[in-house]
DNA sequence: GCCATGCTTCGACCACCGGCGAAATGTCCA
DNA sequence: TGGACATTTCGCCGGTGGTCGAAGCATGGC
């Protein structure tokens, strides 16, 4: 009788076969940065024909988890409110089942979670700071580095006109699961990590993505966002 | 390539799927109460048959999504712990879709959350309530009325042996998604509900399920709790 | 030891759903 | 008006998965 009742008032089932589906869960992950996407670059991020991802986003827009906005021939998909956002990272909390079972693996863990590479790019919360610290820096904006973050990369020694040369997307904002939040990725996310490691700010550890803050590093980061001349005990390799 | 990324550190949809299909999430809905409920217990409250409930449950279990503790030759199920819980609240919520657009709406809305009828039994915030003070009071343990119970439930006019009587399950716990939490159902919960508006202590509302606390319910119901005589003006019906 | 009970496994059936290509619709631009 | 592009609709196919009855294993009671 209970669960008759539950079943009365709240179907979660629906809801959750729409998520269920491999494609469309990349689309809601896709759209979870907040940004709305077109229905042509949702397909082509989910990797599937633009048919396909019609027909998906039809049914997403049927359960009211996505909204669109028609603009010109284009048709902008987003995630339709925060609660939908909130299921997302709730199954994803769930999703990333943590075996931790040793206190070496919690340790680890709690490593990875400040700072890891993200395939070559800075993330977890140190990555996610950094992005903050040059999106309000006025350094870059809306995925453009801007003059004055130009010369700021320089003092870094990232060449921002050879890394916009490069085939890749530039400056890409990249979500990670444990912060929910963006950090820089990209040719130029790269280029940034790598001077990062080259000035010894960052050094790997033991753990296999994990990079962790130096002394050096700590001090290097402050002066330059200080404007600060950098110190000649960073060697720029 | 975020997209990838995310796909690569956590995979929502395989949890979703299991949560999509409509036995499964009835299962699992049960389980929300926090008890741990056996095989069979299951596949009855889910309707299907134990060779389906199984099956369902063994899937479940592969995907950590429910606990098992075998106990003679039950086996009671339980869900995997309260990330678990957390993910079919969310669920929930997103799935009562709550299409308010009036202000009017919006306060029917919350008339609903502070006490309304779920079927013939007292539910919401006020339907929490009352369970909790007969549960703390130690009128109700474990589904059962005890002889304290009794008393003051004869005091109410219900008729306790009497309702035992009744061709169906006598005092279940009732989950309700606004409050989350237990309130009292079943044959014992609409006696109790009819007494309480055959009192006037509730009246029903405009809206539909909607009921209302009255001054003399709120006299009444302390005076009960208190154990003390009930006023003459309430009518005993 | 035997049977009753609770649960799982097996085998077979059927429905649903996601995938694509091709064609239709709609929008912008010249 | 015609052509390029973005998106949706249509028709078809293949695979996955939910369902049940019957049979197979356990466990507990007598």
């Amino acid at each position: 009788m209970a669960a008759e009742h539950i079943a009365h008032d709240s179907d979660i089932a629906p809801v959750a076969a729409l998520i269920a589906d491999p494609t469309r869960a990349a689309i809601l992950t896709a759209l979870l940065g907040g940004r709305a996407l077109a229905a042509g670059e949702l397909a082509r991020l989910s990797g599937v024909s633009a048919a396909t991802a019609s027909a998906h986003l039809s049914r997403l827009l049927d359960g009211r988890l996505v909204d669109v906005v028609r603009q010109g021939r284009h048709r902008y998909y987003r995630l339709a409110g925060h609660e939908v956002a909130e299921v997302l990272e709730v199954l994803a909390r769930v999703s990333t089942r943590p075996p931790i079972r040793s206190l070496r693996q919690s340790r680890q863990a709690r490593l990875l979670e400040e700072a890891r590479t993200c395939y070559d790019h800075l993330a977890g919360r140190a990555g996610v700071a950094l992005f903050d610290q040059l999106v309000q820096g006025g350094f870059l904006v809306n995925q453009e580095v801007t003059d004055k973050g130009e010369r700021l990369l320089a003092r870094l020694g990232v060449d921002v006109a050879g890394v916009r040369k490069a085939r890749r997307r530039f400056a890409p904002e990249c979500l990670d699961w444990t912060e929910r939040r963006a950090h820089l990725g990209g040719a130029l996310g790269a280029a940034v990590t790598g001077a990062l490691l080259e000035h010894g700010w960052y050094r790997q550890g033991a753990v296999p993505r994990a990079v962790m803050l130096t002394d050096e590093g700590r001090e290097g980061l402050a002066a330059l966002f200080a404007g600060k001349e950098l110190t000649s005990h960073t060697p720029v390799t």
